[in-house]
DNA sequence: TTTTATGCAAAACTTTTGCAGCTGA
DNA sequence: TCAGCTGCAAAAGTTTTGCATAAAA
C-alpha cells in the first residue's frame, strides 16, 4: 500500500471539506482531526486504532462513531468487514483500491487487484443507476497453508 | 430468492454432517437444528433472528453463536456486513449466489447476479491457491431516489 | 465411560444517545 | 447570536466465556 503524495492528500482533504459543506454540515477542529488522520493512515483501519489516536488530539470515541458515520453518508468512507468482529473503514473513490482474498480458517487476508472487476462494477452500478461510490469484494476460502495443513492433521486446525 | 426444493435441502444436510465429522465434530441436536433452521430461510440471515426462532427449540444465544462459528469454520456459512450494523451470515457454496448494491444514504439493497463476476473469483482463488468456498461482492453507491432527493432539497437526506 | 457440547448468567466489547456546555459561521 | 457540535457518562446492543450439567460416541 502505497502512501499518499502530500499534494494529493491536501487535495483530497478540500474535497472532503467541500463535501461535507455540501451536505450543510460544519467543518470543525474534531472533524478535520478525524479526515486528517484517515488520510494519513492506511486505506482501511480498525475503528479502535482511529479512537486511541484521536484520543491524544483530544477527540472522543462519540466524536469518532458520529464523524465516521457523517462521513459515510456523504460518501468519503465505508463500513467493511474483513472477515472479523470489530467494524473497519475504508476509504471510497481514492483510487488504488484493492480487494481480498480471505481464509476462513487462519483469517489470513492476501490482497489483489482486478482491473476487470472495477470495470464490472462501474457497469453494474450504471445498469442500476446507482452514483458509484466503491465497493467491497472479499472472497472466501480456505488457503494453500490451511489445505496442507487439513490433510497432514486433521485436527488441529486452529494455529494455521 | 427460490426456497431449495426438499431432496436439495437433504441433500445438502446430509453435506453439512459429513462436513462437521470430518472436522472431529459431534453432530448434536442442537446444531441439527441450527443447521436445519438456516437451510429453511433465506439466503442470508440475522443472527438476532436465529436466535428468536431457534430459543422456541430450547437453543441457547450462546450456541448459535457458537454453532455458527463452528460453521463458519468448515466452509458452511460466511459473516457478511451489508452495510448494517449487527452481523448477518449468509450460505456459501450453495449456488444461487447474488450480490448487493447498496444506497449508503438510504441503506437500500438491490440484488443482482453476475456470470462474469463468479466467473473472475474463480480465477482470483485458483490464481492464489484458494480453495474457494463464497464471496461477497458490495457495490456502494448512491440509488437513483437518493440522487434525485438531494438535488430537490439538498438538506434533507436522511427520510429518502 | 469419557469427551465434548450446552445452558445459564455474567463479562467483555462495540456502538449509540441524552444532555449540558461549547463553537463555527 | 444560535443552530449545530462535542464530551461525558450512561445505556443499549452484540458476542464471548466460565462453569456445572447434559448428551454423544
Amino acid at each position: 500500500m502505497i502512501a499518499m503524495g502530500r499534494g494529493k492528500k491536501e487535495e483530497k482533504f478540500a474535497k472532503v471539506c467541500s463535501l461535507l459543506r455540501e451536505h450543510g454540515v460544519r467543518i470543525t477542529n474534531v472533524r478535520k482531526a478525524v479526515v486528517k488522520e484517515l488520510l494519513n493512515g492506511k486505506q482501511h483501519r480498525h475503528v479502535e486504532e482511529l479512537c486511541r489516536k484521536l484520543a491524544s488530539k483530544g477527540v472522543s470515541r462519540a466524536s469518532v462513531y458520529r464523524t465516521l458515520s457523517l462521513l459515510e453518508h456523504v460518501g468519503f468512507v465505508s463500513k467493511v468487514l474483513y472477515g472479523e468482529r470489530h467494524s473497519h473503514f475504508e476509504f471510497l473513490s481514492i483510487g488504488e483500491h484493492h480487494d481480498h482474498l480471505i481464509c476462513i480458517r487462519c483469517g489470513r487476508i492476501v490482497e489483489f487487484k482486478s482491473s476487470q472487476i472495477e470495470r464490472l462494477q462501474k457497469e453494474i452500478a450504471k445498469k442500476h443507476s446507482f452514483e458509484l461510490k466503491g465497493h467491497v469484494l472479499e472472497i472466501r476460502g480456505i488457503c494453500p497453508q490451511c489445505k496442507r495443513l487439513n490433510k497432514e492433521q486433521e485436527k488441529t486446525v486452529k494455529d494455521c
